[in-house]
DNA sequence: TTTTTTTATGGAAACATTTCCATAAAGTTG
DNA sequence: CAACTTTATGGAAATGTTTCCATAAAAAAA
């Protein structure tokens, strides 16, 4: 792979000129910058980035340690901020945690070795203690202190899943979602407030029949046969809302088997835009946290620290119910 | 951030022993590494792995251009690709091609240009004649001339599946997929041969009636409105092999809406493994790639081009019957 | 024409490492 | 104790850039 070196040889010049070329910088004659272009093309050289982030201090690299990108939002929302980052010529690493916390930390040092210009966290874990406020943090729906965060509208949220369920006739209500106040966590997730949200609105409308069904973290393609059958012995339920469309769709499937009808008999509502599961059984009704608008958020703030902008330290990004067959 | 040389300054001693300390090479009294390792600690130090790569020309990173991570079998893929690195201390990019050609060249151009070890390549495109064989390319499920490639093995797929439908007493069948030869590739897929073997098989089994239904590339999520009508109108069909899960997903919901009862009037099978649906109306039977086992298998290969050692030019990885309620 | 400004160019330091080489202090062998 | 080997250490070059600075040529202004 030829070098900046090898080009200011064969140009006949120096290697200064030869960067100044490169980065449209400082003064260049005209025949020169030609010459030069020339030879990098014959050459097929290409600037090494690494040498180039060693003087710059800077690398135009991000990274992103999520649970995984099995789930489906997670895929999703992995594929908007990777193209909304690509649009602005950074660079993305994955990191798996699995949700553990000891994963974690070992990325977060992993990168602040390989000196990745700024980290996306997303997690459930108890890892404010640990993180290190003069590195450029960005966290997705859990606030830490003095770490600039970005959340779509949980409670926004919950209360149009409320409202939507109100409307159309229910009035015996269930939550169901996993245990935000875990064993291994005691922290207050932006997350949670989808059911603060669901619970204070439908207490606002008058109603105060709510079953919460709350299980562990950690698996996010199954949900646990004891939650199965707490959804059944609720007879009385009409209104259903589940904390993610791969949870509403597993209740879907559990009340349908025991012979309920979705929607005549139980209304049940998702979270993440039904997006997922487009072309099964029925849609889903959903609130959509848009993931789109808070890739962009996040890929703001990234840019942000990029350029030693102020960093807004919290932003909010609009959710919006999408209707489908379930309600 | 502290550099080696801050270390030597503090300790008193040369940049070269601190250097040695860290990679444990060459000699070290043992008093001196321990002074050393106190003021590491001390001063918080992470040796910078960008400019160790400046001088090792190496840097353990890989990057994966795929499609998109939203397809359930993708973000599957990815996490288990990522997880295997990560075992054997590599990172990961990715890179979103939305199966553009051209999004793929300026990928990996900027791949290059930051000088990332090794690309893991996974497309349908007429890509093979932009490959730079120098360049440390991994193909998955295509084979492009000079470079090494890992697919599951897609026959066998096709096969079981034919020999499954069979089993379970179906006498007409289809076979649903993308359309591999589309206006923009002449290439042959190893995912062709999934259709192939399905072919072969139900021929050498007597079983002459087979409708193959194509649809275009491109969109992962949904399959097109016609190709449901011409599903419904080959009444006479029993067993249906689909190239996804996704799709058989799709086409089950076509069938059950038309009144038609799944497994007991037509048998359906889908790829992947079943795992993306499984809190889903039923499960799906399904052809299992084993995702896992590819992942290995790619990580290896990456390990032998860090290693500078023979590569495997292709490793095909065993599939799975995996049983489901659709046959 | 002389002075000043603008344009053009290259040398060299700096970025944070590794590694080769030289040197020296121990330790071992005869 | 001389000769050799092993252990221990630091200086300096090299990796591929950018950027500051010095210098020089050309153009503009006086």
């Amino acid at each position: 792979m030829p070098s900046i070196k090898d080009v200011a040889l064969k140009a006949g010049v120096g290697i200064a000129t030869v960067s100044r070329v490169i980065n449209q910088s400082g003064y260049v004659k005209e025949a020169t910058r030609i010459k030069i272009e020339k030879v990098i093309e014959e050459l097929g050289f290409k600037p090494n980035e690494i040498a180039r982030s060693m003087t710059q201090q800077k690398n135009r690299i991000a990274a992103f340690i999520l649970p995984n990108t099995k789930h489906l939002f997670f895929g999703e929302l992995l594929f908007e901020v990777e193209s909304a980052l690509y649009e602005k010529n950074y660079k993305l690493m994955v990191c798996n945690s699995s949700e553990q916390l000891e994963k974690e930390l070992i990325y977060i040092d992993m990168l602040k070795t390989n000196r990745v210009d700024s980290m996306i966290l997303l997690t459930n874990n108890d890892i404010e203690k640990h993180l290190d406020k003069k590195y450029r943090i960005i966290s997705f729906d859990r606030i830490f202190d003095g770490i600039p965060c970005v959340a779509s509208d949980n409670y926004t949220g919950g209360k149009l899943a409320a409202e939507h369920l109100i409307e159309r006739g229910a009035s015996k209500f269930m939550f169901i979602g996993d245990d935000q106040q875990g064993a291994h966590t005691i922290v207050k997730t932006e997350v949670s407030k989808r059911r603060l949200a669901f619970k204070e609105t439908l207490r606002q409308h008058g109603f105060n029949h709510l079953v919460e069904i709350e299980y562990p973290l950690g698996n996010y393609i199954d949900i646990p046969d004891q939650v199965q059958e707490q959804v059944l012995t609720h007879n009385e339920v009409d209104g259903i809302f589940c904390i993610s469309d791969t949870v509403a769709a597993s209740v879907i499937k559990t009340l349908e088997n025991s012979g309920k009808r979705v929607p005549e008999d139980v209304k049940v509502i998702g979270y993440d835009g039904g997006r997922s599961f487009l072309n099964l059984g029925k849609s889903i009704s959903s609130i959509d946290q848009q993931p789109h608008l808070s890739a962009k958020a996040i890929v703001n703030i990234i840019d942000q620290y990029y350029n030693d902008h102020a960093i807004d330290p919290i932003i909010i990004t609009p959710v919006k119910l999408k209707l489908g067959e379930t309600t």
